[in-house]
RNA sequence: GGGUCGGUGCCCGAGUGGCCAAAGGGAACGGGCUGUAAACCCGUCGGCUCAGCCUACGGUGGUUCGAAUCCACCCCGGCCCA
């Protein structure tokens, strides 16, 4: 069984945040679980999967049935937390939602009268408050099962996608692929234990690699990186990932598998503007700064600083990049 | 409810009437070097029809030729008291 934790969502799980969380509305939370689902039944098989929301108990509790949760709980328990106490005497804000977290989240247990329940680390807490309330109500506690946390792409918070350094299980090979190159050294390994189903010779033989530096580390992180895609998209795909990668990063090859996207109307046609429109940048302005300190190629030449305006058959059909990472070809 | 301190750009944080799109640091982005690693160096880091203009220092209103800076009220947070 699968708890999408649609409710709980709305609060947010204050641990590891250094910050109040803001409650988000409830099309909010909707729209996060969905993507949550999506990713997951790539992993899990849909057919064997029970999913649940637990909004499905927890919107029907009343005020007297969350009174009597709520008072097994102390606050000294929940000030023990080492995010609550950082919080707390670092004179930053607590909200009351934050507080009741690990209750709500615990009450999922009692609700599906768990037997077993899986978390990361971070989530001993919660899940322990799980076997109390399971105990307050007549049940067996569950057994708590978790697993290490995965350190993110810049090697220090962990994964998580508000914080932007992830991969996405969702992402195309070659995303993934890139993203995992950029992990730090140190993590290759780590990432191979975790990630990946790599045989242990294999991730001893990866650990060498890795401390005898240099380009072998860089191929064991190639080896790493591979066996993680492989993993959702095929050897196949893994495989021609890295040959992209290579193509466009080691040899600084014009990636020709780019998305297309139109070129605005008119003739000197306004590059920052077009930029914008294709998505390369945020805004013009950014894209004047990229086009001034010589991030902008066009089929891998770089184009002059304060040239805004371009004649049309000089772009269309061709190849823009901002940055390495950045690129598409103009339609027509 | 009373007292007190505080709310500045993604984050931290300087700035107490003009020289402020706002020091400094971090993050991020781009460039160099490289193994799209780390370290290091350089640049950028509100928006726009971009040598100018617009919007911005919790909110609203006011004082002033001029306000992030002064005044009033309001909102939000920390601490102490209740």
């Amino acid at each position: 069984m699968l708890i999408i934790g649609d409710l709980t969502g709305q609060v947010g799980d204050p641990t590891g945040r250094s910050a109040t969380r803001t409650v988000l509305r409830p099309e909010e939370a909707t729209a996060n679980s969905a993507t949550y689902v999506e990713q997951v039944l790539r992993v899990l098989d849909p057919d064997r999967v029970e999913l649940r929301r637990n909004s499905e108990w927890l919107a029907g509790l009343t005020l007297p049935d969350v009174l009597r949760e709520a008072a097994g709980l102390t606050v000294a328990q929940l000030l023990e937390r080492d995010d609550f106490t950082r919080r707390f005497s670092a004179g930053q804000p607590i909200s009351l939602a934050e507080f009741l977290y690990p209750l709500l989240q615990g009450y999922d247990s009692v609700a599906v009268r768990a037997d077993v329940e899986l978390g990361g680390t971070d989530q001993t807490y919660n899940l322990l408050v799980g076997r109390d309330l399971q105990r307050a109500h007549g049940q067996q506690p569950q057994v708590v099962l978790t697993v290490p946390l995965l350190e993110g792409l810049d090697g220090v918070e962990k994964m998580s996608k508000s914080l932007g350094n992830y991969v996405a299980i969702a992402d195309p090979p070659e995303e993934q692929f890139g993203r995992l190159m950029s992990v730090p050294d140190r993590l290759t390994t780590r990432y191979a234990a975790l990630c990946t189903d790599l045989p242990p010779e294999e991730l001893a033989a990866l650990e060498a690699d890795v401390a005898a530096g240099g380009t072998r580390s860089g191929a064991a992180k190639r080896r790493m990186a591979a066996a993680v895609v492989a993993l959702y998209h095929g050897p196949a795909a893994a495989g021609a990932a890295e040959e992209s990668f290579n193509l466009r990063y080691r040899d600084r090859q014009v990636p020709t598998d780019v998305p297309e996207a139109p070129l605005p109307g008119g003739d000197p046609v306004h590059l920052p503007g077009a930029l914008v429109a294709a998505g390369l940048a945020g805004s013009t302005s950014e894209a004047r700064r990229a086009l001034d300190g010589g991030a902008v190629r066009l089929d891998g030449r770089v184009l002059d600083a304060g040239r805004y305006d371009l004649p049309r058959e000089e772009l269309a059909g061709r190849v823009v990049q901002v940055g390495r990472r950045r690129a598409t070809r103009f339609s027509g």
